[in-house]
DNA sequence: ATGTGTTCCTGTCCGC
DNA sequence: TGCGGACAGGAACACA
């Protein structure tokens, strides 16, 4: 499920086996993802150091020696695998790849990054490190949440006039960088808000109390998912995306948590997606 | 300019 | 146990 939390922690389980340590050679095993793969993206990487992971939004930057940037989006099925290999283990087998290990990248001093993707709506490109806000991915992309320039002024001023529903305003990455359908819902019901609101005619306080609720049903999400790093690490560990309580994503039918209140989850479809929500105390 | 629906692809789950 | 349909974490794109 990988929303903003989720790549960040995908990102932090992969700054042991990446960070500061150096390519030995990468392998595509399949010449697209969501798009045609870069040019030459094997001879690329190998023989380069990784400078830094970053984030942005719900893409993985890695920085390389060579002055370029990979760009990493894990779509909605993405996830990336880490293999150590023990050194000096001449006769350690190697586990078998699955037809879905699109690029598996081999790490000096042993260890193993495999990008497996069964839907193929991920992607990944290669950019000058100093023109990566530029890349057309990243450029339209709002604030990120989590930072200074995501304020509550600021989405009241983006809310403003706005005819569309407020679950499809917050997952418009124009707007705010890194929600998805998950934490949209998790916030709207925090929040005590139906999804269905029309942004524009929802009052400046209530838009405004959406900011700090982002933060923090982010921020807990981060936090939970950090507990699953050490599945990551685990030889041959599959990366398991954490597991989280959510309080009505997926969750039909169940009662509502919020104190006090007695009504039932709901499922509508709007844009095509699933929205969850209590029709009782979201108003 | 905005807002909405469709599309890419594979896997899984549920009802018959 | 097989088979068809609905649905899944995203987001670019085409169209009203």
């Amino acid at each position: 499920m990988p929303e903003l939390p989720e790549v960040e922690t995908v990102r932090r389980g992969l700054t042991g086996a990446l960070e500061g340590r150096l390519i030995e050679s990468a392998e595509v095993r399949r010449p697209d993802l969501r798009w045609p793969l870069p040019d030459r993206l094997a001879e690329r990487l190998a023989g380069q150091r990784v400078l830094a992971l970053r984030r942005r939004s719900k893409y993985i930057l890695a920085d390389l020696s060579s002055g370029e940037t990979l760009l990493i989006h894990l779509g909605m099925s993405g996830r990336i695998l880490v293999q150590g290999r023990k050194i000096g283990d001449f006769h350690h087998e190697q586990p078998a790849l699955s037809k879905h290990d699109h690029v598996v990248i081999e790490m000096a001093g042993g260890a193993r990054v495999i990008f497996n993707d069964a839907r193929r709506f991920g992607a990944m490109d290669l950019m000058p490190t100093d023109r990566a806000e530029d890349h057309w991915l990243l450029a339209g992309l709002g604030p990120e949440p989590l930072g200074n320039t995501f304020h509550e002024d600021y989405l009241v001023a983006r809310m403003k006039g706005r005819n569309t529903p407020i679950k499809a305003a917050l997952l418009d990455q124009r707007i705010v960088a890194g929600l998805g359908n998950i934490y949209v819902c998790e916030v709207l019901h925090r929040a005590g808000l139906s999804p269905r609101r029309k942004a524009g005619r929802i009052a400046a306080p209530r838009v405004a109390g959406l900011v700090p609720i982002i933060r923090e049903v982010l921020a807990e999400a981060i936090a939970a998912g950090g507990s699953s790093l050490r599945d990551y690490r685990q030889a041959d560990g599959e990366l398991g995306y954490f597991q989280h309580a959510f309080r009505v994503y997926d969750r039909e039918g169940e009662s509502c948590p919020a104190p006090g209140c007695d009504g039932r989850i709901a499922r509508i479809v709007q844009s095509g997606r699933s929205s969850f929500y209590c029709p009782s105390c979201q108003r």
